[in-house]
DNA sequence: CCCGTAATAT
DNA sequence: CATATTACGG
């Protein structure tokens, strides 16, 4: 009953967003991802899915409540569908489904859910949240909304729905204000406030206040809906973290009313203050874990969480193990039904597979659970998908403009193509990908040292998460940028010379190849979006045996620079 | 006035 | 206890 808990939800990293991007020109011909629909009892039916979306050209990509973030959170969720929720559903709200089409997902996608809560995004591509489960309402109210409506993201209490109709329009007057600081004994009846004395704020409150004692009551606090705090964090991705301020955050957000530059700034404060938590939390663990990984071996495992997974991946990285992390320690899944048969693995046409070398099959895309999306790794998936499926774009968007501009040439499209699905084909899933990922084991028998990251709410997790995850798009898109920069897109040189805002540079990283604690990792992932820095150390470091990015090991592929370079260099390799 | 941080309130 | 709101100092 712990009203709080819901404040900030925690819910499955993204939510639901409509799979409302609507026709696009199937045309796009080229690589389609396998997904092997995977019900948790199910076995998977290979489905291919063409992706849906529509590519703004880099333009598009980078203004205004058009984040890449958020539209690339939306797509993963689409894509993936959130699995007709049993139950939990049921929420009436989407009751009219918007008339808006939901171009029905490939055929045979597992999730048809609908329940859908429409409204209009920025992004053509999306929709409201439609929070099923989560506690807070958001308004229902488009968001953009007319200027001048309250469109109050207020919660309400408790259990009642929100009708958008009744307003609670309190004639300006603020509720409370306290007043002096400290006078010890002094305790005004701050009730109704007189606003004459102390403060010099005279604040046009926009504070609603409860209506009546009956159910209803809004809640004087406010909390920050979900679909704002991601624009919020998105915001803060595409001005940078550094750069970012109330002020440009205000800007850079989509406007609401209910978010004023004080919100902001608190908010700021308490994101930042988030992430060094969380930073310091899993390099504890993480250091914790190295140090154990390297008196013992990794048998000794029992319960792999969070950094413990990124350290024992680190670890098997550098002995050069094969591949391990035996699913076994990880999932602690609940699947009882099926024992023993992954049913993830969908062998496609033929072709032995040998254990450790993946023919050329598709990449295959597990489906991940309720759970296991709210996993690290899930999450990491999660990410990764997005990440595929805009660089799909991104290539389909170059193929039409190569087509387009330099007819004649020959570079028109191939190249760029067969890079990606040879990155694609090339390095799925090593052996044990299994879908089945880990739920953040449980510790087991006595030694657990709980790691507060488990326990992570919305904020740290999804910071986190985040942040790493910008790190990477805004790495992509920077690149794309340059690309698009005078339309002949060269790829020669990227003096790169920030769009709009600054320069933007992401991770300055090094990557000892040892067994390297702190430095190496917090130099890399946490460094949190948009973090400046005047140095722009390209990464020429090579890294050596990551070459292989196996899906498998996504937090560790995540956790890489790899991704900005290596990656890029290969899916656009120049001529 | 804008910001970041610390102190309070909820 | 976590998060939002205010106060305060630069």
């Amino acid at each position: 009953m712990s009203a709080s808990a819901n404040l900030f939800p925690s819910p499955p990293p993204f939510n639901p967003l409509a799979r409302t991007f609507a026709a696009v020109p199937p045309n796009v011909n080229g690589s389609s991802v396998t997904m092997p629909i995977e019900t948790p009892e199910t076995v998977a039916t290979p489905v291919t899915v063409e992706a849906p979306l529509t590519l703004p050209d880099a333009a598009n990509l980078s203004n205004n409540g058009s984040s890449v973030v958020s539209n690339l959170m939306r797509v993963y969720e689409s894509l993936t569908g959130h699995g007709d929720g049993e139950t939990d559903l049921s929420n009436s709200y989407g009751k009219g489904p918007s008339p808006s089409e939901h171009t029905p997902l490939p055929q045979g996608h597992p999730s048809n859910n609908t329940a859908i809560h429409k409204s209009s995004y920025p992004l053509h591509i999306g929709s409201n949240t439609e929070s099923a489960t989560w506690s807070y309402e958001t308004t229902d109210l488009p968001y953009r909304a007319p200027t001048g409506v309250n469109g109050n993201g207020i919660r309400l209490r408790e259990g009642s729905v929100s009708e958008s109709s009744d307003h609670v329009t309190v004639g300006g007057r603020s509720l409370r204000k306290r007043s002096a600081p400290a006078p010890p004994d002094s305790k005004d009846g701050n009730e109704s406030s007189s606003s004459g004395g102390g403060g010099k704020s005279s604040r046009s409150s926009k504070v609603r206040r409860k209506g009546k004692d009956t159910d209803g009551r809004w809640s004087k606090r406010f909390t920050w809906p979900e679909d704002l705090h991601r624009d919020f964090v998105s915001a803060i991705f595409d001005v940078g973290l550094k750069q970012s301020s109330p002020s440009t955050i205000l800007e850079t957000m989509p406007k609401h009313a209910d978010v004023t530059s004080e919100r902001i700034k608190s908010h700021l404060q308490k994101y930042r203050l988030h992430r060094i938590k969380s930073k310091q939390d899993f390099m504890t663990a993480y250091d914790a874990t190295v140090r154990k990984l390297q008196k013992n071996g990794t048998g000794a495992l029992k319960s792999l969480a969070d950094a413990e997974v990124a350290a024992h991946l680190m670890h098997a990285t550098v002995h050069n193990h094969p591949t391990d992390l035996d699913p076994s320690q990880l999932s602690e899944s609940n699947d009882n039904a099926s024992s023993k048969s992954q049913p993830h693995q969908t062998h496609p046409p033929a072709h032995n597979r040998k254990k450790g070398s993946l023919p050329h099959d598709a990449l295959m895309l597990p489906q991940l659970t309720e759970k296991e999306k709210n996993s690290p790794l899930g999450t990491s998936m999660s990410y990764l998908m997005g990440l595929f499926f805009s660089l799909r774009q991104q290539l389909m968007a170059q193929r039409e403009h190569a087509a387009l501009a330099v007819a004649a040439r020959k570079l028109s499209s191939e190249p760029v193509a067969d890079v990606f699905s040879s990155f694609v084909h090339g390095h799925a899933t090593g052996s044990n990908d299994s879908g089945a990922l880990p739920s953040t084991a449980t510790a087991v028998g006595g030694s657990s040292t709980r790691s507060n990251l488990e326990q992570s709410t919305m904020m740290k997790r999804e910071m986190e998460s985040q942040m790493a995850f910008q790190n990477k798009m805004r790495a992509l898109k920077q690149q794309e940028v340059n690309k698009y920069k005078g339309d002949g897109f060269r790829m020669e040189e990227q003096h790169q010379e920030g769009l709009d805002g600054g320069e933007l540079s992401f991770d300055k990283t090094e990557h000892p190849h040892h067994l390297a604690t702190h430095e190496s990792i917090v130099s890399q992932d946490y460094q949190g979006a948009g973090e400046i820095d005047g140095d722009h150390t390209r990464g020429q470091q090579q890294h050596g045996r990551n070459r292989g990015l196996s899906i498998a090991n996504a937090e560790e592929f995540w956790n890489t620079d790899m991704v900005d370079d290596e990656l890029f260099k290969f899916l656009m390799s120049d001529p």
